[in-house]
DNA sequence: GGCCTTGCTGAAGATCAGCTGAAGACCTGA
DNA sequence: TCAGGTCTTCAGCTGATCTTCAGCAAGGCC
């Protein structure tokens, strides 16, 4: 599970990052509200920890704006506070949660898997690519109606490149991703498993999907192919 | 929006009924575990505030047993202690939310009102998949305007399958949902209970409704299979 | 063209997930 | 207490799936 901490105080920021990856969360950092902003933006994270008092914009503003552009990533705020009012500010921002300074590790934890089984509950994410439709919540893929039945490591693959459809995803994200392995393992394992789902999704229908960026990865093409 | 408070300090219920109906909500009051749980699986509720110190049966069993019950309402606990095990129990018991006593009565409310918009109306007391009905509220099955009679573990694991018709579930959730136990229980439990499932609402009618998703857990036919 | 790097793919053996019959524990009502 | 139904655990089985390897193809650069 992918988890953005932003968050000032380097001391801190750093605990977390350490404690969280412990727990098996892979972590990225933000120190400010704008690059904390840009970041959740650039990537698929699944949860945000957000402190509510961050340099450049603080995080009822970095969460109203995650929202106003439609992100709908689980946001747990962190407040300094022990004010009512800075906890229900929190939730009316979109916030789908809160914890207030000094918080336990242990619920800290707690807490962000009970959100990330919530968010991940919701949303049932379809993605229309073309012919090409990837189902994440009923495991699905069809493509010009057919249903094609994939194999787990396939259809994570597929799901992952979807996610991020018309990127160019690495080999290596995509390990880290579908495998739970380090960056160490082999890419000719995802390389296998590339050519396996393209017999069942490009090749019967003449049409590449799943493309090569040579030296990049792969992307899924936005129009499905 | 209907509410129902299950807390046995009666002047502290009191205030929260005459608080919350003045927000709005529809509010409903029991003074112990048993006729809170009782109530609680009777009525069609929003949002359940589950106080863990009760009488008779205390709040982590109420909700256990609701969940196992296989209810989805929102489910607010108040903690009475500070201690964090207090709150990530009360988490892993499958309350979607706590809350600290002493606690504000604002943010009670937002909290509330966060649950309800996570939670959203729904729960189908009925759900109609081609020739397969599931009726949660009588708890009968019928195929083909059969009945089918199941044990309650069967129906359990149905009934939860019904309510995300379409959609994979996976075995730990269904161990979640079905059994109060945590999510290191032996999946195969559920794997023998689909089977007789299977035996009984597939195998004489000749079709597929409960379908298995290797490696994601099972999916229940959207159209009946 | 020649050379090097990167990516593709068929084959094979290892591994794993899921299914099921059986046995005993457990619960419940008479 | 007994009988009947239900639940859990266990172990064996099967077929699907994964990984690894090696050889080949393609792209890029000189």
């Amino acid at each position: 599970m992918r988890v953005l901490v932003v968050e000032d105080e380097r001391r801190l920021a750093l605990a977390l990052q350490h404690g969280l990856a412990a727990e098996g969360f892979t972590v990225d950092v933000a120190h400010d509200g704008l690059s904390g902003l840009a970041q959740a933006m650039d990537q698929a994270y699944d949860v945000v920890v957000l402190d509510i008092m961050l340099p450049g914009l603080n995080g009822y503003r970095v969460c109203s704006r995650l929202r106003a552009s439609g992100s709908d990533v689980g946001i747990l705020m962190l407040t300094a506070k022990d004010g009512e009012w800075d906890e229900a500010e929190a939730l009316d921002t979109g916030a789908d949660d809160y914890l207030s300074k000094p918080f336990s590790f242990v619920v800290l934890v707690a807490r962000l898997k009970a959100l990330a089984r919530r968010i991940g509950s919701r949303a049932p994410r379809r993605t229309v690519l073309g012919d090409l439709v990837v189902d994440s919540a009923a495991r699905t893929c069809t493509r010009g109606g057919v249903a094609v039945a994939l194999t787990p490591r396939e259809f994570a693959i597929l799901d992952h490149l979807a996610r991020r459809a018309g990127e160019a995803v690495s080999k290596r994200e995509i390990l880290e991703a579908v495998w739970d392995s380090g960056p160490d393992s082999d890419p000719n394992t995802v390389e296998v498993h590339v050519s396996a789902l393209r017999r069942k999704i490009d090749t019967p229908y003449g049409r590449a999907a799943v493309q090569t960026v040579r030296g990049a990865g792969y992307r899924l093409a936005a129009d499905g192919g």
